[in-house]
DNA sequence: GTCTATAACTGGATAGAC
DNA sequence: GTCTATCCAGTTATAGAC
């Protein structure tokens, strides 16, 4: 960790790694500390919600001032956004290419288990290889789904077409499913999704540690195999 | 609504339903009001969250001042322990009563589903039928859930012992079951289920009015065929 | 039991120095 | 680009009148 050989602060220590001197000054450092305010604001969000964190907070863990997070990003929800946003896109697109490289891989012979894998897979790979940044948005937006007065609207703007995708996937996958049943059990299943990623810990104390909820490798194959089994369960019984 | 005949306010309006004037007055309108602030947080806890409600807001909407709550509450986390207590009690026994009965009238007979609809349908019921607080109440229950930093903690105090009473019945329905798939399993169930119950209203989005979150009646059969499908597919998964 | 008044503090946001 | 200093609106909580 470079540390800057300014005069003695009795301030909080500052962490906060610099684009070492090389390159512009005037851009390099500045896009460290966006991405570092940016880390910490994610993280703070996904545990206490909006309202549970103060911008002084986010500075602060950020090594830098609150004047800073005003000047990058203006209002605090407008800092809540840019969070939301910069994995969003990344996410997103993984899900669609996954989805797309499936069906053109099984002409004709998609299975749901296989839709499903396809949608989810990207998550726990993320959650398990991205390191705590991925875990804190999934945390994040799992919270952002189940609240009534955000959950509709930001939603809607950042994951609609990737689920119209996954919906019209299934369609072809199981012909003759009615719309809304498809509709129904991908709510259900985006439930447990959103509760598997964002590793709450209760598994841990309900089971008595026989599960642990950091453990998405277990939770995976199981996770697909029951969205799948409800999927043609629903299906099967509005047909029969 | 009983209208106080007291002299003019200025402030603003205070509709507050008074225990008609018979009995002590001491206990009557107290507790009125101490329902009344249970209400108006219940409603406000479960649209923002316990940080993005202010003790004014509540006092405001239940027609007291500030200075009652903490009479009554002391603190504002009191308040919101509170708030989950009163309803937690009542729901928790309707489904234990629930899930031994289908129990004694099924012998060596149960199905998932029957165990699951047991468990799951004391809340459709009073989502159905017990007015906006009950509405209210499982929308917050259902953001606590998620939330990384009450998740565990809270979910633990107050639902535990229904939760293993799920799980055992559960093991008896579906004997040689593993028991972390059956953990597992009742996670994926609870995320859909409390995303069903907490009703944001973002299926009616997703499916351009074709499915209305509001419609309980629709996701209730739905949702158990869902769910018992998908224990019945990990479990033959594990097994075979 | 209920309200008025206020203490004591924290919040988001900005102007302006460097 | 970044920090210091500060404004002021809004927060929880309480003391004490009625």
């Amino acid at each position: 960790m470079a540390r800057s050989g300014e005069p003695v602060k009795t301030t909080t220590a500052k962490p906060r790694t610099r684009s070492a001197g090389r390159g512009r000054p005037t851009k390099g450092a500045g896009v460290d500390l966006k991405e570092a305010i940016l880390d910490s604001a994610e993280g703070l969000f996904a545990r206490h919600g909006f309202y549970g964190v103060t911008t002084r907070q986010v500075a602060s863990e950020a090594g830098v001032d609150t004047a800073l997070i005003h000047y990058y990003f203006g209002a605090k929800r407008e800092l809540f956004d840019a969070v939301l946003l910069r994995r969003a896109e990344i996410i997103n697109r993984e899900r669609a290419d996954a989805m797309t490289a499936y069906e053109a891989s099984h002409p004709g012979a998609m299975t749901a288990e296989g839709v499903i894998a396809a949608f989810i897979d990207p998550l726990i790979e993320r959650a398990l290889g991205g390191g705590q940044g991925w875990k804190n948005w999934f945390a994040l937006v799992a919270q952002i789904n189940i609240t009534p007065a955000w959950g509709g609207e930001v939603m809607h703007r950042f994951f609609d077409p990737v689920v119209r995708q996954l919906v019209e996937t299934l369609g072809r996958a199981l012909p003759g499913a009615a719309m809304p049943d498809l509709y129904w059990c991908y709510q259900f299943l985006t439930g447990s999704m959103m509760l598997t990623v964002a590793e709450t810990g209760r598994i841990d104390q309900l089971s008595d540690g026989q599960c642990h909820a950091s453990d998405l490798d277990a939770a995976r194959q199981r996770l697909y195999t029951y969205c799948a089994g409800g999927f043609e369960a629903v299906v099967r019984k509005s047909a029969g």
